[in-house]
DNA sequence: TTGTATGCGTTATCAC
DNA sequence: GTGATAACGCATACAA
């Protein structure tokens, strides 16, 4: 029980301060700040000195005195849509970790596509005096982010830039995973494919999109053999997009879907209705969230990784503060790839042996031991 | 732009600090400080002019400092299960919510089951001297809190109280929401209802269980016409137990399950069964995640508030704070409650004519509107 | 390489 | 009711 109650205030850490330590260790206070920041200009025999000492009296630095002094308050922000989507959780989880590993804290807020959400949360931010912030949002909120950029606090993006001397845009090639992904059912014997799209304004909706429309040239498929249904990125849109499917003729014989609620949502209205996937129907997502891989089929996904993205974000933070005079704005690329799971297949009229064949096989098992 | 670049340390929150407020307002820096922490000693004429000085230099108090000299961090911690479980997710926003409506920040861990990922985290906690921890694993992990005890720092848990002066537990009423439940499956004529329970060793699971045994006693059905099955508390874990209980012999006419993921499971099983849901098979769920309503059919289900679990756990840092002999070891208590959606009904065989009846549609009604 | 002295921005303790 | 002044715990410029 270390905790002790001092003239009414509490003294946490041990209570115990850095002119303790050096006390123990026989130097200076100096000594053991340059000790604990790791500067090498220390004799190793006092460093080793100044270990023990920190050891023996259980001490860590006060981080409100560090930030106090040198500006540095070692906080990250984290700005995220929706908290429902099951994407954004697995992201945050990831930002925390990559940011802890290197000693910062994160704040996370979810504007749940709510204007004043985001403007509290952000004015929060500028308070906590955030060294840099993650708008992961994949929306182009950028009049939000006025008051960031008017600190001139770095900024790291999703798809479009920021408009701010200090920002880093992260480029996500969305065309590389729903190539794939297309090809994929094209090599099925699928000829009638569907999208279900994310609402329209949004560019990250727009690209995806687009590069739907161009893989479904590529193989050679007109406009009315690739239909395109617009709702929104959650189960409920899904469920329309599927129902919206279901009503043409002639039916696509599979549905590639803008993120993997929807799919969630396709799956859901088409076991109601009788269509067995992938038998009668192939279903794809977008995201490969952690469900994609528990439901049933299984989800054959373009898996856009948190992992990747929440790593990006943090070096492109990195780079902010390590440039002197930032200008030159970057981008960087996070890449996507097809996760190919239960819920394709070939479709149901096509007799061209392509079922389950190897080389799907062998994609599938790739993943699985990922 | 109100960012500087002062002799290449960055002075932010408009670089101004509380001096330059006094001078513009013609006061002390001392009346200032008053002003922004609501002191009521200050002549009203003064704080409107202090206001207004604060209002145009943009000025925002420096938190490093304030938490420096006052020994308190306004940072709180939360720690939770898992990120993949949407009940975490949604409790950690209505716990952020309710703390930044009192100008706290909340650092937030998730230990994924995982011993040193728990410990990691809360070294963290303790060196950024957090003022107080909701431990929302629902599990009794209490070897990771002794950290934190041996810091003095107030604790609110669930089920289990932490075995420290300074902390408070939540006792979650399961049995209100369960028996509510097992009533409203014996009034739809229901008479044999399986368990799909949570695992054992864990007694919050043991809590659920009990109080499903309890209210299947009090309906008349002994225990082989209320089977239990203990799975994980995942989708997967739901598989599981629908798969068992599908092979039991007479089958039961109705699932109650210790957790919606669970629930989630259970119905995807049925689906992919051809046993329609609510017609040959009754579901209900525990928790009232999100997902719940959205899935088909919708879940009837055991809400337990996520807000009023954070408001509580809040609120229970508070009493800690404001005790000053702490000693007296307090609870509160977390009601639940059944929320009828579309997943229950009469069994087929039932020919007593309460399929759908009123009361249960006005339950639903209700729910949807609140 | 190490130590001394100063200041970071705020609150708290006193006098007034 | 208000203002000077001393901490809070640490990093750092400068001196040694």
């Amino acid at each position: 029980m270390s905790g002790q109650v001092l003239n009414g205030k509490k003294t946490r850490g041990g209570g115990v301060d850095i002119t303790q330590v050096a006390q123990r260790a026989g130097v200076s206070p100096a000594t053991v700040s340059r000790v604990t920041n790791g500067r090498s200009t220390v004799a190793k025999h006092l460093a080793k000195r100044v270990w023990r000492a920190i050891e023996e009296l259980g001490y860590t630095p006060n981080p409100q005195a560090r930030a106090l002094v040198s500006g540095r308050s070692r906080v990250l922000g984290l700005l995220v849509s929706e908290i429902t989507n099951p994407f954004f959780p697995e992201l945050m989880q990831s930002f925390e970790d990559v940011a802890g590993e290197h000693d910062f804290e994160v704040m996370v807020g979810s504007t749940n596509y709510n204007r004043e959400r985001a403007s509290i949360f952000i004015r929060r931010l500028i308070q906590r005096r955030v060294e840099g912030v993650a708008v992961m949002t994949f929306r182009a909120e950028s009049h939000f982010l006025d008051a960031l950029i008017a600190e001139d606090i770095p900024l790291v993006t999703i798809d479009v830039s920021a408009n701010a001397a200090r920002s880093v845009v992260l480029e996500v090639d969305y065309a590389q995973g729903i190539d794939e992904a297309v090809q994929h059912l094209a090599l099925l014997g699928h000829r009638r494919i569907g999208f279900a799209s994310g609402p329209m304004p949004h560019l990250t909706n727009v690209r995806r999109k687009e590069a739907f429309v161009r893989a479904a040239r590529k193989i050679g498929l007109t406009a009315d053999k690739a239909p395109i249904f617009a709702g929104e990125h959650t189960f409920e849109g899904g469920t329309l997009a599927a129902h919206h499917f279901l009503r043409i003729e002639p039916r696509p014989t599979a549905i590639v879907c803008s993120n993997d609620m929807m799919a969630v949502g396709v799956l859901r209205v088409l076991a109601t209705s009788g269509i067995r996937v992938p038998r009668d129907m192939s279903v794809v997502g977008f995201d490969d969230i952690h469900l994609a891989e528990f439901i049933n089929p299984p989800l054959t996904t373009v898996r856009m990784s948190r992992q990747d993205l929440a790593q990006a974000a943090f070096n492109g933070l990195e780079k902010l503060w390590s440039e002197e005079s930032s200008g030159s704005l970057t981008s960087i690329r996070i890449g996507t790839r097809l996760v190919v799971r239960q819920s394709t297949d070939s479709p149901k009229g096509a007799a061209n042996g392509l079922r389950r064949n190897k080389s799907t096989r062998q994609a599938e098992t790739q993943t699985a031991s990922a």
